[in-house]
RNA sequence: GGGGGUGUAGUUCAGCUGGUUAGAACGCUGCCCUGUCAAGGCAGAGGCCGCGGGUUCAAGUCCCGUCACUCCCGCCA
């Protein structure tokens, strides 16, 4: 490095350096070799600058330059240079500006690279995550990475402006059987014992509100033993945040400020507040999701009353059996073909959908196979309902409302996609709230929580918690972002109690609720305030904003869908020592 | 645990109803070239067609198994 000691970086060049001697130091991004002249694109953390080797000005710099090549580390000490008009390049910042290098040092020579450091070409993930080092060389991933820092500062400082202490939870936890699937640490010193690393750090955020320090917030490590989707991976990031002597509204209009200030402060983009709120009821009977993607309309109209009197058997049976019928409308559906709905089918049926019956909208009229079941009157009261104009599809799933919502909503986004509803540049917020407190689980004989237990009921629905507790509404919100979940929470349960009621109707006695939640509920005995929290997926926002489709691009080591990190080999065997020590013994 | 997709040169891909010497582009190597910017021109090297079995006169192509990557279902309070 002796004498080239950076003093720019080479993005950083602006007409204002011109006639400057500079040092720069980077990565051969790429060499063209006139033979007299060569070109090099220069490249570091700030992007690229073109550097000119001429024979005439040093021989010995131009010698040396023929000898690089892709990924090479090099220094240059040279001038700055405005280009002429009509020799600036226009895609990149520097394109109006060149450096005439008068000496060059090669700091470290380079193999040729696996794949090109380039955007051009996808290249295989397995190949990218080998060498992981050289895929987060490419300009996008470098981009990703620096805008994941620049969104986890913005919020840290909105935290901090707004009263939030960051504060640490240990990873070393309890495991409780509940929720996720637990990763295990074994204790050495307490043979046979096991740590679990945390979920969430849910219940100690609720503690430190009990400990008075009323704000809090940590970008946390989350771990959960699960399969793997584009969207998840087994250790991840939350933004994880409580407050004290707060209200639902408070938390909303604080979180949706959070949302609009890392847009403005990271994107320069402004988005309109309040965030729209819909209810949990709302979004499954229109949109047939708890996280609906609203850039597109598309919605799903319940059919069950106007289609009740017609002769379609398929109908009747569900009719019959409590279920319910729900149409879409795909406008100008008239370019799916028959395959095209086929494949529909069995793409709903993956969402335990039995079948898709259609219609296609012609001279004002209904045309399929079955449109003979139904009488002229119901027919017109299905235009009616359903807007119909020529050239429009109308897609019907009859089943259970459950799996009517599923399946009609992801058809919905199927649809969506294969019309080009989707316009990619737009951001469409929208609050989902009063999600039911539980669910019923058919097999386990007992109730489940929709959030989890500590999550208050609507208060005004106390008095029916423990007859009718179905019908009870929760204090919960979900942030939803162009039908990405990016985050979600609760007012909390403060009374003691309420929480041993709802452990209660959890399946939990007394004894259960103390053994795994006993200082929980004993901190709720020593003046709890009210309280409530949120926590948002950190890879998730990023990916949304960064229009990633993986939350993989977002994460500098990710792991694969099998869970192993193909650059360090991890998860590895251990030798045997270690395994004696833990006196753990493993089957063959 | 289940369903789908992919696996051919360093990379990205093509390779039809099985057929004789498996192609292209980029990259790589060498030569030429003083204004390119994904430089250009000429020449060249480079393949266990993921792996293992099978069918066949003959397999990149068909069948069975297996491995890896990926998308989805289950799972993810």
């Amino acid at each position: 490095m002796k004498g080239f000691i950076r003093s720019h970086l080479c993005g950083n060049l602006t007409k204002s350096n011109v006639g400057q001697q500079v040092t720069l130091n980077g990565w051969v991004h790429s060499v063209r070799d006139h033979g007299g002249l060569i070109f090099i694109d220069l490249r570091d953390i700030s992007g690229t600058i073109q550097v000119v080797f001429n024979p005439e000005k040093d021989p010995k710099a131009h010698k040396l330059a023929e000898t690089f090549r892709q990924e090479y580390v090099i220094g240059v000490i040279g001038d700055v240079l405005a280009r002429t008009e009509d020799m600036v390049n226009p895609k990149i910042p520097t394109g109006a500006l060149e450096v005439l290098v008068h000496q060059v040092k090669l700091l470290n020579p380079s193999l040729t690279p696996p794949f090109l450091i380039s955007e051009e070409v996808n290249t295989n993930e397995e190949l990218r995550f080998k060498y992981r080092y050289l895929d987060l060389r490419k300009p996008q991933m470098q981009n990703n990475i620096l805008m994941r820092h620049k969104i986890s500062k913005t919020i840290r400082n909105f935290l901090d402006n707004n009263g939030f202490i960051d504060i640490e939870t240990p990873i070393l936890n309890k495991s409780t059987p509940e929720g996720a699937r637990d990763f295990l640490v074994p204790s050495r010193i307490n043979q046979g014992k096991f740590y679990a690393l945390p979920q969430s750090p849910q219940i100690f955020k609720q503690i430190l509100m009990v400990s008075g320090f009323d704000r809090y917030y940590q970008i946390a490590r989350c771990f959960r033993d699960e399969d793997l989707r584009a969207d998840r991976q087994p250790e991840f990031t939350q933004v994880d945040i409580e407050m004290s002597f707060i209200t639902k509204n408070e938390i909303l209009t604080m979180m949706e400020n959070m949302i609009a200030t890392i847009l403005k402060d990271c994107y320069q983009i402004e988005i309109p507040l309040p965030i729209n709120r819909m209810s949990y009821d709302e979004a499954m009977s229109k949109y047939g999701s708890d996280r609906p993607d609203l850039r597109f309309d598309l919605p799903i109209y319940d059919v069950t009353s106007a289609v009740k009197d017609c002769s379609f058997q398929v109908f009747k049976n569900v009719i019959e059996s409590n279920g319910i019928i729900c149409a879409i409308n795909a406008k100008s559906g008239e370019k799916l073909s028959r395959k095209d709905i086929d494949d529909l089918t069995s793409f709903i049926s993956q969402y335990g959908a039995k079948g898709l019956a259609w219609m296609r909208v012609k001279n004002k009229k209904l045309e399929s196979n079955i449109v003979k079941f139904f009488s002229e009157d119901i027919q017109n009261r299905l235009m009616d309902q359903l807007k119909t104009e020529d050239g429009d599809l109308l897609l019907f799933i009859a089943d259970q409302k459950q799996v009517v919502y599923e399946s009609a909503g992801n058809l919905r986004l199927k649809l969506g996609d294969m019309l080009s509803l989707v316009d990619r540049e737009k951001l469409a917020f929208t609050w989902v709230v009063d999600f039911p407190l539980f669910t019923y689980d058919e097999q386990a004989k007992r109730y489940d929580s929709v959030n989890h237990p500590f999550t208050t009921p609507h208060l005004d629905q106390l008095d029916i918690l423990s007859e009718e507790p179905l019908q009870v509404l929760s204090e919960t919100y979900d942030l939803v972002l162009n039908g990405t979940e990016l985050g979600g929470g609760s007012i909390r349960i403060h009374n003691y109690d309420i929480q041993k009621e709802v452990f209660k109707l959890l399946g939990l006695d007394e004894a259960q609720a103390e053994e795994k939640f006993g200082f929980l509920l004993s901190a709720l005995k020593y003046g709890a305030p009210p309280h409530g929290g949120i926590a948002f997926g950190l890879d998730r926002v990023v990916m949304v904003l960064q229009k990633m489709t993986s939350i993989r691009d977002v994460i500098a080591f990710p792991k694969t869908q099998r869970g192993v990190c193909l650059m360090s080999g991890a998860p590895s065997t251990v030798n045997e020592e270690q395994l004696l020590e833990l006196a753990i013994q493993v089957d063959e």
